[in-house]
DNA sequence: GTCTATATTCTGATAGAC
DNA sequence: GTCTATCAGAATATAGAC
């Protein structure tokens, strides 16, 4: 299970009024279960699993308490669906955005930049993800610490690269690149889609700095030189 | 409230056993308000707010589930303990840090390593402190944003000065400065003392990346320079 | 300050009609 | 698939004895 939908609910979830019929009804038919994950990324993401009630999440889509039971067997596994949906698609978008470049710099550059916008983008679902693991069962667990160990993977498989062909200069690979992602993870806590700087341009902010944070420099530069 | 206490059960909490007579015996008296406050700490950081309960609190200290009541009105008392606690220490922190350097590379260096390495340390109360803030009563939110932003000010002042003194070239310190803070913040979610690296190394690696990060960089050298 | 009850409310989940 | 009604257990917090 989980895998099943994929990304379906995965790429946008910000304006549920895709309605061709355009009345927006309150309580339309439509997919309950996409709706209901929805509802509780949004309701996880604010007040956090245990605080939230599927009460809460039932009605916000409209639907009585009981309705949740027939599309999610329990509050946790509808937690799991989001967290390991919400991981795969973290994993899928690394995966793409190395694919489009060649060099180990523009290659991690990429990634930074995407996995970062993403964080921002899509931060209700990034927080679900990222603070919530706890509240999964120990075999979800697993299946999350294991797509976060090859995200991990395709970060430090540039930076050993970077380090290979000179134009990086990292003394520990593991731990820069764990700071590297926990840097952009950190972005979904904080990201308030109000604030004056968009998702674009902190991903690519973002990326600056972790050219500059691995970059190979040149031997040292004479004291003041600067104008 | 709650600044009483101010450090008292700040600087150290993982070693109980501070028992003179020497027997560690399950249920000592001594303070109970403080070993309420530690065993908080540990279940709030492991689990959560919300999925902790009072039971389990004190319980843990070998108290009735009653007897919590006597020292906090609430439980959420309890956490605005922690958590504005916890606050004023880290400000605390990053105030007698950046005292203890001149220029404003060194500062940054100081601050970014002391406030990383007590992210990994007391990485419980750090966990709380950073992801609970929902959990907060609206008063106790506003002090704890209020301290937040004095500790942000003081890493956005370096870049300043940075910037002016042409040590450092940081176009947009208000996001650097939230960034470097929310790098080292995040050490707190996924740190665990039984890793091979201790919070000391982990805060010499994050001053040596927010170094490089913020540091102005010769012209640019010609292409290919390296061995 | 600590205990043994217990009040009160809420929560996840189920039963069974439609 | 959705509803109404409800169960069984758990949680925060209080009352009152010691």
């Amino acid at each position: 299970m989980a895998t099943r939908s994929a990304m379906s609910w995965t790429d946008d979830g910000d304006e549920p009024n895709d309605d061709p019929g355009g009345e927006a009804a309150p309580t339309r038919s439509g997919d309950s279960s996409r709706r209901l994950i929805e509802a509780a990324i949004e309701a996880f993401a604010d007040r956090g699993f245990h605080a939230t009630t599927t009460r809460d999440i039932a009605t916000r889509v409209g639907l009585s308490p009981a309705a949740l039971y027939v599309h999610f067997p329990s509050k946790q596994a509808l937690l799991a669906e989001i967290s390991v949906v919400g991981h795969e698609a973290a994993l899928d978008l690394v995966e793409r955005s190395a694919a489009t470049q060649t060099g180990s710099v523009d290659r991690l550059r990429a990634v930074i930049r995407d996995f970062t916008a993403w964080h921002a983008e899509r931060y209700r679902v990034a927080r679900v993800v990222h603070h919530e693991i706890a509240a999964l069962a120990d075999t979800d667990q697993s299946r999350v610490l294991d797509v976060r160990r090859k995200i991990e993977g395709v970060v430090e498989a540039q930076l050993s690269a970077g380090n290979a062909s000179g134009e990086m200069d990292v003394p520990d690979t593991r731990a820069v690149a764990r700071a590297l992602l926990s840097l952009s993870v950190d972005v979904a806590r904080w990201y308030d889609p109000r604030g004056s700087r968009t998702a674009a341009q902190i991903g690519d902010l973002y990326a600056d700095l972790a050219t500059r944070m691995v970059s190979a420099r040149p031997p040292a530069p004479p004291e003041g030189e600067r104008t």
